[in-house]
DNA sequence: CTTGACCTTCCAATGATGGGAAGCCTCACA
DNA sequence: TGTGAGGCTTCCCATCATTGGAAGGTCAAG
């Protein structure tokens, strides 16, 4: 099977196979004759769970355990849970800096006349933060990649 | 002031002043003699009114078109207006993609057993997804940008 | 005058992804 | 058997915001 069937069957792009091959995420393709990579089923399987597992937001050091997880027969179901439930604090932690920004901005468009004068407590709190309006820590909240997917 | 201070003074770092003079986001710094970058208090505000932005999640695109209306003394505020309102809707779309991710990790967790047994239904869910368990259109989910804040 | 803290520019890397060019391979069709 | 289309290869570049570092100039205090 061609990298683009592969592509096609697993719903991870061509460019990203090879991507994930050089970065060693996954391993080596077989290559025939003409220097064609060549991908099995169980190849396929391999990037569907990929594909999957981006889905779910994990990042590619993440999914690399889960794919060691996945490979091993005699892993501990703990282990795999632990990266879950390690992954669902985090993805929480972003929902929650985000929402917190949600509010600080609807807060301030709810002040907002939204007419053609120029005065704006968006503009204004941008400027000058009130103290209300505040985000938590501004340090590290809930910022995080989340996949180009155009 | 030198670069440094102002960066202590803005939040934004010296780097990051650099570079938002370089994309042109913000005009070109004074200079002293000496080659060394100056800002005065109003530079140091706008700076500030950067990072506030920033730390509300909005795009360095945005933030230019925030900056302009800032600097325009004769704005509307609806135009203003219309901006963050599209800044949360697009939050709100992140949040409700990251949402998903959480339900259906947490259905999963909470069916793993977490022991040293090898059986995992999020490992088996990775492999195939259940019907159940998918994200909402493998397309576009609340996918974006946020920064980098070690 | 020396020293250390600051500034300058330039270059590189991050992570995940897409875009494109130059050149080889394969298959179907005439 | 020749040819053309389309797939494959590698390599390089861009994204976005941000950080890091190296090599060298400047400033202020001792």
């Amino acid at each position: 099977m061609n990298i683009g069937q592969a592509a096609k069957a697993s719903g991870v792009s061509a460019k990203m196979i090879r991507y994930y091959e050089q970065t060693g995420l996954i391993p080596k393709a077989d290559r025939r004759d003409s220097g064609y990579r060549d991908y099995s089923p169980g190849d396929v399987n391999m990037l569907r769970f990929i594909r999957r597992a981006r889905d779910l937001g994990f990042a590619v050091t993440e999914i690399n355990e889960l794919l060691n997880l996945w490979r091993d027969r005699s892993r501990h179901s703990a282990d795999v849970k632990r990266i879950a439930q390690s992954h669902i604090f985090e993805l929480q932690d972003r929902i929650k800096g985000l929402n917190q920004m949600v509010d600080t901005l609807q807060g301030l468009v709810s002040c907002c006349a939204g007419d053609d004068r120029p005065d704006c407590p968006i503009i204004a709190d941008l400027e000058e933060p009130s103290s209300g309006s505040a985000l938590p820590a501004p340090a590290s909240v809930g910022i995080g990649r989340l996949r180009h997917r155009p």
